[in-house]
DNA sequence: CATGAATGAGACTTCATTCAT
DNA sequence: AATGAATGAAGTCTCATTCAT
């Protein structure tokens, strides 16, 4: 029967979904290094030698959340931009990172430093990771350019200095926490304030 | 004769800057967690005991190595910023972060992720590290808002979109490597872009 | 079936008894500070990280051997007391402590100096190891003075007098060694000895 | 001159004095393995290479202060100790060990267990420090016997119970510390009771 | 497939001792 | 004789990974 066969994978993608949702809160907390797969386990339900069952290696759960977390909602968002003139998706495409990043449970930015130890694992992130997102984020420039509504930059620096941007930014707020000035402002507001630097700078005219 | 005084200070002075060197060689290789006590005494070329004579522990070496190659170049350079128009010097400065963040033996940024998981350190980076350079570029920044040369922006998030900015750009292209269209791109060029984007933004007028 | 259940209960009962009797022989041969784990592992036939699932540090394993090997064995022995006006008893307990005390394998006595350096571990030991023993002792000298068989002295007193006096031979007894006098002395003529001195002290009449 | 060479041994003196007086504080407080050469230094305010001027190793330090404390005051106690039927002696030197052994700067008690390891230091600890003490006491109880005034036991057995007591009195004492029963009360009492323990033993007749 | 006990390499840190000044 | 910086062996404990059940 195709049900039994049906099941097992049903029960497989559970599993995964289960040790996936883990490894987020497990490494968001603890950081790579810090996080340890007997937490995951536990955080998981299920015993250390299931997760080895799914993924080979720590590292492999470190792809596996990226896949699922960074690059899929991003590409997912990204594909629904308007062509117009409107720039209001950037903003919505910045608050939700902001929304992600910033939640109190998800933390995986500080991975983005821990995976350059591992020359390995850096190349799979340069590869997997940075290059379909900027891929994207270039195309997007491009055609503004020759919609006319940006200035004439290099869109390499442009998109690394944008996506770089929202990258620091929220890992300068993490680090500052609640004392910072900017801990009580609403992500709508921060998204708002900067997709207007991302346009105008900070340069009166 | 104090003579024999000031020779042990020295000597003592000498050890600290050679501990201090070799710390920011390993820590920016293989990342706090990464970096062993043994590997940086190696690198000094002393005891791994000599290095607990200088600094009692892993996080005090994290800490010094942070005020002698972040905090303190970017507050001396900050210092001599001229009150003028010319925006010529936030080139500068963006530059000379460049080129300590992007040189091949330095890299430090990866370190602002690891903090986070650690409260206490995290605290002190906030309040030690942070701050500091955030108090200085928020006054930067009001003063050319009153100048009307900045156009009115909330100083707090400018000042960490800005930062953020350059932190997350470095990380970015440190990320991509080689293969990044970026990497063949020369310094100057760099912060002159970025400068050009943080004053003007992407948007044709 | 519960068998598998059982199977492993039994198993890991076995491994601490393995474990315990390990760090019986080492921290007898070697003192707290001087035993290390990898010697109780050595003994033990298991790998180090083994121990430490089943104690989580040095200090537990401390902890269990004394309730194992002194606090049980003593309260069983006394729970058995007979309540008539008979000692000999008195000298079946000491020539018990003495047979595990003087046995070439068994020193835990200078834990009991080594446990003060250690506030925690002292107040651990004073109410967990100290005072169900001293409890006991107390009890029975109580009972003894109200049936007439002894004098009216200060039962806290003579209980610590008699204790110590047991636990303080054994100490010099060992110090000694073979070159001793009392060396050479069988356990039973040493019991009834020190009973009679409990009894009757040294005073001729 | 001879005054410089005097001077030089009154020096001597001085420095050996001030760093036994640090050990035994720091010994007490640590115990052999806890205490670390410079503690001591520093309790004795000078360098950790002088006490290697005058004491050769750690082990050393330990023998040194037994000496000092140990040794020497209870030689010259018991010498005074007169031939007559009077006992109030035993209870004047029970008194003194405890005034010495119970003080809070003071705990060599633990170094009998320490010493232990140490198959070396504990031979020397058999023949130069239990030695002379059990010799006099031996003496002491012969004569007794003769006289009249002790039953007739084996004085090697008698001895080691008397000393054995007092040192494994002290020792639960400390263990105990401020909750037991016996903590309360003074020196005086407390050597009274212990001194009439040992003469009449517990058995009422 | 799931389990989790066992493994052992490797981390940080301490400290007795030496020796050049 | 006094100093104290330097040394490096050795200790406790962690944890990624394996494998028998």
């Amino acid at each position: 029967m195709a049900s039994r066969e049906e099941r097992k994978k049903q029960i497989t993608k559970l599993r995964q979904e289960q040790i996936l949702e883990a490894t987020l809160l497990v490494f968001s907390r603890l950081g790579f290094d810090g996080a340890t797969i007997p937490e995951v386990a536990r955080e998981a339900g299920v015993a250390v030698g299931t997760i080895y069952n799914y993924y080979p290696s720590k590292r492999d759960l470190l792809v596996a959340i990226t896949n699922k977390y960074v690059i899929e909602p991003f590409t997912r968002l990204f594909r629904q931009a308007p062509a117009g003139g409107d720039f209001s998706y950037i903003a919505t495409i910045i608050e939700d990172r902001l929304n992600f990043g910033l939640d109190g449970m998800n933390n995986l930015l500080p991975l983005l430093g821990e995976v350059q130890r591992d020359p390995e694992l850096r190349r799979s992130y340069a590869e997997q990771v940075m290059k379909p997102i900027m891929d994207i984020m270039e195309k997007y420039a491009a055609l503004k350019m020759k919609e006319g509504t940006f200035r004439d930059i290099n869109p390499a620096i442009m998109t690394r200095a944008i996506g770089g941007m929202v990258i620091g930014f929220m890992l300068l707020y993490r680090i500052e926490g609640e004392k910072s000035p900017i801990y009580i402002i609403d992500r709508k507001k921060l998204a708002a304030e900067l997709t207007e630097f991302i346009l105008k700078g900070v340069q009166k005219i």
